[in-house]
Parts: structure tokens; sequence; C-alpha cells
RNA sequence: GGCGCGAUAGCAAAGCGGUUAUGCACUGGAUUGCAAAUCCAUGUAGGUCGGUUCGACUCCGGCUCGCGCCUCCA
């Protein structure tokens, strides 16, 4: 059974959905103004990993990721680039779907956007002045009461005089209480608006995913995700406006998960150190960041660099080595009953095991190892595990040759020329003549191409 | 200042009150015309000081160090 720890109890407890046979899935997703980093490729991942492991532990998954496309950063950057909203909210969509798709992260099963839910945030903003949690200041701005919400803090763990006695509460002459949030901006001359029963204006951030989640999911769902910084006040903030305005529990489990850091440090775009996706792309291989991801737990912190990048490749390249030993793997006839196999249990025990996956790619490397030790059906055990984690889905004799998980220049062409080298190699093999036979093999390995022989022929791959 | 998390071998990273995690790197052997891959065999741990226990890396407490949230942030 699948267990999981929950923010609201900061423990893992077993995992019962609302509806025994589908789970309803909420993530916070990009706020589309600039290019995904790796700390949001790592959260992209691991949510992924939680939306494939319940599918496959037989569940029907409803999975809502959201994409915030209006707010100050997107406004500022617009203008700043000199482009509009939609130009720069589209350009970034875009860039972010294809960085997902070379991730093998799968699509949600809805992926709404802010803007198109404008007119839901607004009944739910009247609902939440019905109710008395929210008021219109006299700047225009409508904002939620959070002392009138009993329970505000209770999945930070934080209280009002916790947080009131914080050092950088911002002070705003406005709200009732500093700790108040907008739920609706007045508009400023030259800024997006909608109109609304407080005058024109436009949406705070946290009302489009009580929004949002309501529409697709309900107003009572099972798991919601999101990177930890988002714990509080973003989702502190979203259960105070939909216990608020429905009356009844929201979430049963809340999920965080850990910061990419670098150098030590959480990485951000504040702090300037960053590196998006399609950067770090142009070293590695998107397969080769997936593995490095998934090599850490998710809730704990994981260190990036190139060196431990690097470190993934290899390890990745164990996996695949073994892969192509066993031909591929071929997966037909597989099926259920991977379960009662040794590696598919330990294999399952670790994912039940709140998302254990370092635990999980332990049993990859070990079907490997059976792979080389000729048992049977190894190969295809390992395919298919792996296949569930978006692991070793490429050709392995593709993946050696287009790099090993570098990036090298060269199609075709450059494999046609290799090939010949090897061919002439093979004719001075046959004749005895090591000394050129060897000679082709130094030159190709100065140029990062490994020569394996192998029963009586020769395969070559990518250092 | 408030709240919280962490400290594992050269590097990365898990589980576990007593039995090999795992990967990368390193060492010896086998294998190979030479290699690569692989196999076999080895080595390197648990911040620090106490406590609980027959026994602690694992539980409890102090200390030290690091990190996060309290402001936009995945």
């Amino acid at each position: 059974m699948l267990r999981l720890f929950n923010t609201l109890t900061r423990r893992v407890e077993p995992f019962q959905p609302i509806d025994p046979a589908s789970v309803r899935l909420y993530v916070c997703g990009m706020t589309v103004y600039d290019f995904c980093h790796l700390g949001h490729g790592r959260m992209l991942v691991n949510f992924d990993v939680l939306f494939r492991w319940l599918q496959t532990s037989g569940f029907q998954v409803t999975y809502v990721r959201n994409i915030t496309d209006i707010d100050d950063k997107i406004i500022d950057r617009a203008a700043q680039q000199g482009e509009s909203i939609q130009a720069l909210t589209g350009r970034m969509i875009a860039a972010m779907q294809e960085d997902l798709e070379r991730l093998e992260v799968l699509a949600p099963t809805h992926e709404p956007r802010a803007t198109e839910h404008v007119p839901g945030m607004i009944a739910l903003i009247e609902t939440l002045m019905t109710k008395g949690l929210a008021y219109c200041g006299s700047n225009g701005d409508v904002y939620y009461s959070v002392r009138d919400f009993p329970g505000y803090g209770k999945l930070s763990g934080k209280t009002l005089e916790d947080l009131r006695a914080g050092e950088r509460v911002a002070r705003d002459e406005y709200k009732r209480d500093p700790l108040d949030f907008v739920l609706w901006k007045s508009a400023k001359p030259g800024e997006p608006q909608w109109p609304s029963p407080w005058g024109p204006g436009r949406p705070g951030w946290h009302i489009e995913c009580s929004v949002m989640s309501e529409c697709f999911l309900g107003s009572h769902f099972d798991i919601h995700g999101g990177g930890h910084d988002l714990q509080f006040p973003h989702h502190e903030n979203e259960i105070a406006q939909s216990e608020g305005a429905h009356g009844h529990a929201f979430v049963n489990v809340w999920m965080h998960n850990g910061f990419l850091r670098v150098d030590g440090e959480k990485m951000s775009k504040s702090l300037g150190n960053f590196f998006t996706l399609r950067d770090i792309f142009q070293r590695f291989h998107p397969a080769v960041v997936r593995f490095f991801l998934l090599r850490g737990h998710y809730r704990s912190p994981l260190n990036y660099s190139d060196t431990h990048l690097e470190d993934a490749r290899q390890g990745l390249n164990t996996l695949y080595t073994a892969l192509r030993e066993s031909e591929g793997g071929d997966v037909s006839g597989i099926g259920q009953k991977i379960w009662t196999t040794e590696a598919g249990q330990a294999f399952k025990a670790a994912l039940d095991d709140d998302l254990n996956t370092p635990e999980a790619v332990a049993v990859l490397f070990g079907l490997a190892h059976d792979v080389h030790r000729g048992v049977a059906e190894a190969g295809a055990q390992l395919a298919y595990l792996a296949s569930l984690l978006g692991l070793l889905t490429q050709n392995p004799v593709q993946w050696f040759q287009e790099g090993a998980g570098l990036v090298v220049a060269g199609g075709a062409d450059e494999r046609a020329r290799i090939e010949g080298l090897i061919a002439q190699r093979q004719a001075a093999r046959a004749a005895r003549d090591f000394a050129s036979a060897d000679q082709i093999r130094q030159a190709l390995l100065a140029e990062g191409v490994v020569l394996e022989d192998k029963a009586g022929t020769t395969q070559w791959r990518r250092a």
C-alpha cells in the first residue's frame, strides 16, 4: 500500500483516496515569464513520478497542473522586453512544453491557465466577501482577512503571532492585518484588466489555484503538491480561501518537494544561481537529467553540479549497457507478473514508501547485474520497471552511438565515417596487423569513440 | 527574532536497533591479440558530547555546523 508524507500532519501515512478507484491530484505549475530551470524541472519530474506511480498502482488519476499566465512579474517582463503579455506567455509556454517533453514528463489531464478562470475567481471572492472573510480596501484592492479564518497557519505550522513577529512581514496601510493577502488588485493604467464588482482589475496569485482545482477536481480532493517554497504563504492561503468559502476540508494530502541547490544554496531566480533546462540540455541528454533527479529522494535537498550530472550519466550508462546486453529488453509478456518477482516487489516497496526513487533505482542496478550474470528475464524486467519511472526509454545502441548521455556533434555522415574506420580496422585485424588496428582504435578513442570487440564483431559507443 | 529540516565513506545518496544498500571514482584478479564491457574479490562510513539498551549510524537530549520558510519564488 502506498504511503505518502503529508505536510499537514508532518508524517508518512497510508494513502487512501476519497473515491477508492480514482485519485484527484493538483500541482502548482509554472509562472510563465521565463524559461524553466532545473529546480522547476525537479518539481515537475517528481510529480510526474507520482502521477505515473498512482496510475501503475491501478488508480484512475485526474492530474491538474496549472499555468499562471498573469501576474506582476509577467507584466514587468513583457514591458521590459517590449512584447505583449500574450506573446511572452505564449513563447514561455511553448518552451516549457518542449522542455517537459524532452524530460519525458507526461502531460497532465488538464493544464488550465489563470486567465481562463477569472470569472470563477470573481465568484469565489464574492463568496468570501459574503462570508465576511474578505474586504475591500480604500485603494480598491480586495483582501482576505486572515484573522477571520480559524486555523490559518495549520499547513505551515505557524501561528498568526509567529508570523507577525517576523521581521519581514510587509506593512501595508490598506490592510487590516499585515498578514492579509490580496485577492483582487485594482487595475493600474495600461495593465491587463477584467471587470469586477470592485472595479476593473486582476486577480491575486493565490485565488487562481483555489478556483482551478475546484473547477476540475471539486472542492475536496486528494493530493495537492508543489515546491517547498509554496507551503507558505501560497498553499496556506489556498486553504484559507477554499475552506473559508466552502466550510469543509479542501485537500487531504499536501506534498512538497525539496529544493535543488547550487553550492549548498537554493536554486532560484532571485539569487541568480539558476541553470535553465535548455542550457543543461545543450551538454547533457535530458534522460541524464531525469535520472540525476530520481537518484535523490523528492523531499531531500539535491545539489546540482556538472560532476554530479556526470556521475549520473555514468550510472545511467551502466543501466543502458545491461539493456544493450539483453538486446533491448523485450517487455512484452511482463505485465502483472512483474509484481510477483523479487525485483518487482522491491521496486514496489520502494515507491510505495513515499516514492523512494533512490531505492527503486538501486533495484534497477540489481537487475543490470542479473543481466550480466545471465538471469533470464532480467533485461525485460529492467526495461519494464525503468519505464515506469520514465527511464531507459531510448534504444540502447542508439543511446551509445548518439553520445551516451552527452550532446555530441555529427549525424549520419559522422557515423558512416566511424564505421568506415572500424571496417578498416577489422581488415587489419584479420591480417593480424595489430599495430594498424590499434592505431585506429587510439585515433577513435582520442575523439571519444570506444570500440568493443565482441564475438567477431565490433560494437562502438561514445565514451 | 519565530518556526522547521538536515549532518552517512573520496564524491553522490538510501534503508535499518544486531546481518553487503546502491551508484560514480579507486585497488587486486579473471577475461581480451591490445582494449572496452563484464565477472570475482577487496578497501574507504555515519558531525560532536552524553543518555537509553545486552547491543545504536538507526531512539532521546545537549552542542557545533549547514539549509529552508517567515517577501516574489518549484
